[in-house]
DNA sequence: TAAATATGCACAAACGATTGTACAATTCAA
DNA sequence: TTGAATTGTACAATCGTTTGTGCATATTTA
């Protein structure tokens, strides 16, 4: 990189002082009468050499970044990749810049990518935490670091979070199935441990009790294509087949998709299919997928709202939102009542 | 926040200086004998304190920022979002860290992201441009900061980038529905000015000459859903069809299935379909889209690999790579040869 | 015309970390 | 016992900006 033009060099060819250099191209050349002519003269010269601000040093002085951090677990996740998308584009309006980290998904990368965030001096964190462990995320909200989470939160703490209702989308999609006759279902669930995937499960349980249904199993334990499809290959393995499967997220059934198409599974004559999280592909399916749609969209300008009202005052709101999920109907649910 | 601890307050609380601090904490504490009594207080409180080194001093300092920087027109496209996951990946293995940011196709953006990176002293840049403009990318260049361009790059220049073979990719596309004996398809392209989808056009274009074919056409301007969606919804209100669609990237695909459903076009039956760029999904979908597949992780590693023997030499070497893209053979292509 | 006010700008410290060098204290050799 | 060598640490400058304050010079007022 050749030598990069700094104040000096434009107070140096101006003839004047880094001082009156800075206060122009801070835009505070009224405060500090600046003449005119030194203003445009600066400015000139500023353009011909091509200057920009040091960020390090700007930041270093102010103390200020102008940044908001984003961490997702996977942007190979178009689940995830969407909001990223999203925010990106909602942190602009409000003059801030967003870096978005990939964790891929492991807690040892979250923290680090928080240190570095820290270190960086991030004004706001909007966080999908990989969802294993909480400490690291505590410590930097209780040190006063303003924080939303997405999607992923934990529910015994304060901290602010934006997400779906978990536990009523999974209930109105067992729901679904139950109405349609189904009494045998597979679900398969992602991170055990995470929020999410807990109420998911729990809202298909209760579902489940509500309407007295015993016969039903919870497996897997990732969010990933890979769990979708070796559980279902596992699944087809065995003689008795529910009737229908339950998949907690839009990559499992991706996965599960696979393996139902390399057996010869058709949906929904042979099983039924529904899954969380919308996506465009599931209308052109081979059968379009009925499934759990969150808000994207609201999930992302809530979320951001909420951030940045906590980074203008001093004073923190906690704001814990949970969005109702929709269902979008399609076809992958067959009626098998008697 | 609160006041976050530095490097003199481990000093005033180890009543040692800043300076045996800051090489205790580089791992310099050999070099200039620090006692190891001293170094294992500094590396106690340090914990202790939970001190994190505030990347703008140091980096101010070194000048060094350890980062590469990353931009993609929309993190919303799959194909976009996938090689941003594979990047952030891939740069941690070498030890840097991904700032990742979404231009959203719009120039303005792309210069702002562009300064702000600048400002941030990043290492290395990669960047999938938006195509319209290349000033502002070949002045940073030719200032030195070492950069790859992924998938759409300039031709004329002799910045370095890592693309498929789009001439090639296209050629063999348009080559597999003439060989099925369709004599009438319309191409339907991204941005009209970038470098791949030029070159894709091309290819089109050669291949239907090659085969003396004259009733083509060639619609749209740009790499989005909209774009296919209504490109399809115009051509359906023809009374003449052509017997075959080209999309020139998974999105144009994704609209123009929307379109297709809605107007119920069976695929293959009463058209046919290939697109550029490949996806899990396009295994599923009612009719399994054949596509040509561009090698993604290969693009990026070697992007990566390019740009991190840039970063090492002062000597700069300029790659301009071009990998072969592959069809993958599925079932939207009716034969209706004689 | 002298005093008061306004105008235009520069000095120097500060942000937090790094580092060449200098210096005090300790140990060693003779 | 004294000078040399070794050991351990601190001083102060520096990176590029920002900013409170203060000092000239120009302008206005009476």
């Amino acid at each position: 990189m050749s030598a990069k033009v700094n104040i000096k060099d434009i107070a140096k060819k101006t003839g004047l002082s880094t001082t009156t250099v800075s206060r122009v191209l801070n835009g505070k050349s009224e405060k500090y009468r600046i003449a005119e002519k030194s203003k445009q003269i600066i400015e000139a010269v500023a353009l011909e050499l091509n200057y920009v601000a040091n960020h390090f040093a700007t930041s270093l002085k102010s103390g200020k970044s102008n940044t908001i951090g984003l961490i997702v677990p996977s942007l190979s996740n178009p689940f995830f990749a969407n909001i990223a998308s999203n925010i990106n584009a909602e942190v602009r309006k409000y003059g801030y810049t967003t870096i978005i980290v990939d964790s891929d998904e492991n807690v040892e990368i979250e923290k680090t990518v928080l240190q570095q965030f820290i270190a960086r001096n991030i004004e706001g964190l909007i966080i999908i935490p990989c969802g294993k462990e909480m400490e690291h995320i505590k410590n930097v909200y209780y040190q006063g670091l303003p924080l939303v989470l997405l999607d992923r939160y934990f529910e015994e703490l304060e901290i602010p979070y934006v997400s779906t209702d978990n536990f009523e989308g999974a209930y109105m999609a067992a729901n679904l199935l139950i109405n349609h006759g189904h009494k045998s279902i597979l679900c398969i669930q992602g991170i055990v441990d995470s929020t999410p995937n807990k109420l998911r499960v729990k809202g298909f349980k209760q579902a489940m009790k509500d309407a007295g249904i015993e016969n039903f199993k919870v497996v897997g334990d990732a969010f990933s294509v890979e769990n979708g499809y070796s559980e279902t290959k596992m699944l087809l393995q065995n003689k008795v087949r529910p009737t229908a499967i339950f998949t907690l997220s839009n990559t499992i059934a991706m996965g599960c998709l696979k393996a139902l198409k390399e057996e010869n599974i058709r949906i929904p004559q042979d099983i039924s299919l529904i899954t969380f999280d919308n996506h465009l592909y599931l209308d052109f399916l081979a059968t379009p997928i009925t499934s759990i749609a969150q808000p994207v969209e609201a999930i992302c300008k809530i979320a951001l709202k909420n951030l940045i009202s906590n980074l203008n005052e001093k004073e923190k709101t906690v704001k814990q939102v949970i969005l109702k999920p929709e269902i979008k109907y399609r076809e992958s649910i067959s009626n098998i009542k008697n």
